[in-house]
RNA sequence: GGGGAGAUACCAGAGUGGCCAAAUGGGACCGACUGUAACUCGGUUGAGAAAUCUUCGGAGGUUCGAAUCCUCCUCUCCCCA
């Protein structure tokens, strides 16, 4: 199956400029995506990207990540509707580190045939100036263009800076530079990123009469409409300091059916039979949730790893599971420590906790789980905490050390889903 | 440069001297149902056991009493030039 087929039944085909098809069907083709370094780890939303380079790897196309360590300090302002604050160097230098790394995970550098690259802009604009930039790139561009553009049309009545306004100058000329060096033709990236590419195709055509091509995958959005890839806390991250491998499992277990069916498709690479084999089986028995827990085994084996993964299940397993206080207490330290890493941890004083201490003290000011007594009171009347799996029925229960799992341990519970652990020491 | 409108809790948005810890909607969290769903329904959503205390852009003031009136400051938006 070639290339732009493959996107197309798996929905990462959104826009696609006349000639691209024939093109990738012809030679092997040099395609690019810039990632934008606004924080120190990639999110699930960047997954997207990430699989349309894979792809392209793997239809024997050769894949360049591009990291913006020069349009990371314009800030790019599709899609934004006020202006951005610019990030000081040293946050971005960092940025820049931490999703490289991340990057390397998912393509192959090492075939010869058609290894990944990694390319950052800032090496080709560092000594770029100014009046070079505008009498070379910006002459070729009108005005009336780049204010054609909805990144800039949307933002005409509040405003926007020049240095925004300039923002798909600099990431157009990016595609000048990458098809003069390396021979890029291909531009890939979200459907918001439209506008920026075909300024690069524009630049091509007039700084060097070629032809470049684009091909954007649509905005992966929730069935019910909303934002994809946030959770309670935020953004699911793929840094397992900021997003745990459990809580990343446990986000893709959660997904509803209908976004399962679509986002296994995207964020996996199962094949077509696989996938309808696995939407068949699940059809079958709903409640066994067959396709989010293949979705979830997947991509937390490939984002995280396989001890990961077998981590997340076993902890999901237990808390989830028949999991109850015997089981809890039966637990060994070290299963006990691993199965919950991901989940947050609060300190309270053996000292304290020897001579008793009520549940609404324990749970507010001895830890910090609920930030005010009467939080933690009012959850626990409405039937919401749980104690070492055990639903909390009285405010005023007392706790001490023989409440400890392992005799260092404590699981509280909020609602069904959220855990914590206390850590008496 | 001229004229006008406004700033209220996570957001939107009422309230224009006491009955206001502040309507209503959304969101969030909890509960019941369920598939660790969806839908629906119920509860909670400044702190405190309570008395009470701290909140309505900021600083002063008037008043027995201020989100509400006055003064100054900061910021936002709209219209005209």
């Amino acid at each position: 199956m070639n290339l732009t087929a493959e996107l197309q039944w798996r929905g990462l085909l959104h826009d696609i400029m006349p000639g691209t098809e024939e093109l990738l069907n012809k030679e092997p083709v040099t395609g690019y995506i810039g990632f934008d370094p606004t924080a120190d780890s990639l999110h699930i939303g960047n997954m997207v990207p990430v699989m349309l380079l894979v792809h392209l790897q793997r239809a024997g196309h050769n894949p360049i990540a591009l990291i913006g360590g020069a349009t990371g300090m314009v800030g790019d302002p599709s899609g934004k509707t006020a202006e951005r604050n610019l990030l000081d160097l040293e946050t971005l230098r960092h940025n820049l580190a931490c999703q490289e790394k991340q990057l390397r995970k998912f393509l192959d550098f090492e075939t010869t045939k058609n290894p990944a690259r990694i390319v950052n802009n800032y090496d080709w604009f560092q000594h770029l100036g100014f009046l070079e930039f505008i009498r070379d790139v910006g002459k070729h561009i009108t005005v009336n263009y780049m204010m054609a553009k909805d990144s800039v049309k949307n933002r005409l009545e509040q405003g926007m800076s020049f240095t925004e306004f300039s923002y798909q100058l600099i990431q157009g000329f990016d595609f000048v530079h990458l098809y003069r060096t390396l021979g890029v033709r291909l531009q890939m990236g979200g459907s918001d990123q439209w506008g920026n590419i075909t300024t690069g195709t524009e630049l091509i055509r007039r700084m060097e009469g070629g032809e470049a091509f684009a091909m954007t995958a649509p905005l992966v959005k929730k069935a019910d409409g909303s934002k994809f890839g946030k959770s309670e806390g935020g953004n699911v991250w793929l840094d397992p300091a900021k997003t745990s491998p459990y809580k990343f499992y446990q986000f893709w277990l959660n997904v509803a059916d209908e976004d399962a069916s679509k986002y296994i498709r995207i964020f996996t690479l199962l094949t077509q039979q696989q996938i309808e084999a696995l939407e068949a089986e699940h059809a079958q028995a709903p409640h066994l949730r067959i396709l989010q827990k293949a979705l979830a085994a997947d991509i937390t084996e490939r984002v995280h790893s396989k001890d990961d993964l077998e981590q997340a299940l076993e902890a999901s397993q237990i808390l989830f599971g028949q999991g109850t206080t015997e089981t809890l207490q039966r637990m060994q330290e070290e299963t006990f420590l691993s199965v919950f890493e991901g989940i947050p941890q609060h300190q309270v004083s053996k000292a304290q906790l020897s001579e008793g201490i009520d549940a609404v003290t324990l749970l507010s000011e001895a830890t910090g789980v609920f930030p005010s007594r009467g939080e933690a009171r009012k959850m626990i009347q409405g039937g919401g905490v749980s104690i070492n799996k055990e639903k909390l029925a009285d405010e005023n229960q007392r706790f001490n050390t023989e409440t400890l799992l392992n005799g260092k341990y404590i699981l509280a519970q909020k609602g069904k889903k959220q855990y914590f652990l206390i850590v008496a020491s």
